[in-house]
DNA sequence: CACTAGATCTCGTGT
DNA sequence: ACACGAGGTCTAGTG
């Protein structure tokens, strides 16, 4: 890996490595005192401090206090940055057209200067959520109820994205609502609304809520639209390389 | 600012800077070839590459790639960290019980390891229908009460800016906080910090929290500082505000 | 481009 | 501690 990193340059030299980083598209960081101004979706202040500064190489730009995972002002991917230096005073700008808006960071005094070509082709593999529960109940729909067949995942209605339709063992259509996580009265309500898109509809309806568990205020939402719960957990097995599979079997099954 | 940074220090090097960075609850900020495994909320895994460690002092742990905003892992704030040397090979963990999740990192190799202690007190000053709002009383000040003028917005005071500054009918200096929503105790607070910055000012001085609403404590502590209140709900744009625009249509019926 | 919905969402705030 | 709502949400995926 091919990296600079400087300790207290003066505004110049700041500007310097900066420019450096930006022109072999780095990963720049920088420790700095610095105030901060934001103006586009919102607006923001930020007064004097000890700051991280972050540009990732593609246009990302953060700056990070001693606290939290988020960071306190920052630019979207593709943004626009540029370093700039006004009465020996170091600038640096992050910029977009759409929405527009604006960051601008004063550097008072800069503690560390740094830029990193790395190499990283790896992606993330996760596993845990929404997705995989789907893939479950479609691979093995009796996990919902003996005699249960799925029909359609993201079935469209007017108000929004069935995650399973499916029908039980009498005949009946049975909506399905997955939640990964614990399920509060929102998920209720998302439900209910998918279930009022048959409510013209000849025949016996059913809503089932999927997720590990319910928050009490749930539980009665769910006993007052009589709608029913099952709990399930979503499944945390890495599936083997599908494009793998995909391309290996071509899809004979 | 004290801090330290090495280039190129060896997994036994950088276990030591990592600890104490710890020990002195420093930012860490690490660049590093390592490998990610998480399990908790959900599983995942990251093969090696070149990423950025970062660990605040309130226990946040990221690892970020050279894309995006977000962290690709991370560990919220007061998870444990803790790093160890098996075999000559270094490893970071974060972890915390509730809930139960724990997230690894093996280094590989280090290009830079560093950690700092900075000051930093200033908190954020975040200003959006707050914004509409300002533009409201100034535009129209007698929705404040009838003989309202406003002064000065974004009053400097060493507590923070005043929103709006103004006098009432009989000449009485007037400090209004604006909130978009309803308020709580922390905004009669920071209503309270701005009128001790007038405790020395010879005449009397009116203190206004305006929001759609507040709480019942807000509310108390609002009569035991002699403060007033008065309702107002920002106005939203149109097109901001989808909700809004779709009462509109199709709400009438 | 816009639009949708999920997220290890995070973060504040109220109960 | 838990639940709920908002976010400059971000991010991936689809039309």
């Amino acid at each position: 890996m091919k990296f600079l990193s400087e300790k207290n340059p003066d505004s110049l030299r700041t500007f310097e490595i900066i420019n450096e980083g930006l022109s072999k598209k780095s990963v720049i960081v920088i420790m700095a005192c610095c105030s901060v101004t934001y103006e586009g979706r919102a607006r923001s202040k930020l007064g004097s401090g000890d700051r991280m500064i972050i540009i990732k190489s593609d246009g990302s730009f953060m700056v990070h206090q001693d606290r939290n995972l988020e960071p306190v002002n920052w630019q979207p991917p593709k943004s626009q940055c540029k370093a700039s230096l006004k009465d020996g005073v170091m600038y640096l700008e992050g910029s977009r057209r759409n929405p527009p808006e604006r960051l601008e960071v004063e550097i008072k005094s800069t503690y560390m200067a740094s830029y990193f070509n790395g190499e990283d082709s790896k992606g993330l593999e996760l596993t845990g959520y929404e997705e995989n529960m789907r893939e479950m109940v479609f691979d093995n729909p009796k996990i919902i109820e003996e005699g249960f067949r799925p029909i359609n995942r993201e079935y469209s209605t007017p108000n929004g994205f069935i995650d399973i339709l499916g029908k039980d063992i009498e005949g009946n259509l049975v909506v399905l609502e997955l939640k990964s996580r614990r399920a509060g009265i929102n998920a209720v309500k998302q439900l209910k609304k998918y279930m009022d898109c048959f409510s013209d509809h000849k025949e016996f309806v059913r809503g089932i809520l999927v997720a590990p568990s319910v928050t009490d205020d749930a539980s009665e939402l769910l006993e007052e639209y009589k709608l029913e719960y099952i709990s399930m957990v979503p499944p945390r097995e890495f599936g083997t390389d599908k494009n793998l599979t995909l391309d290996f079997f071509g899809g004979s099954k």
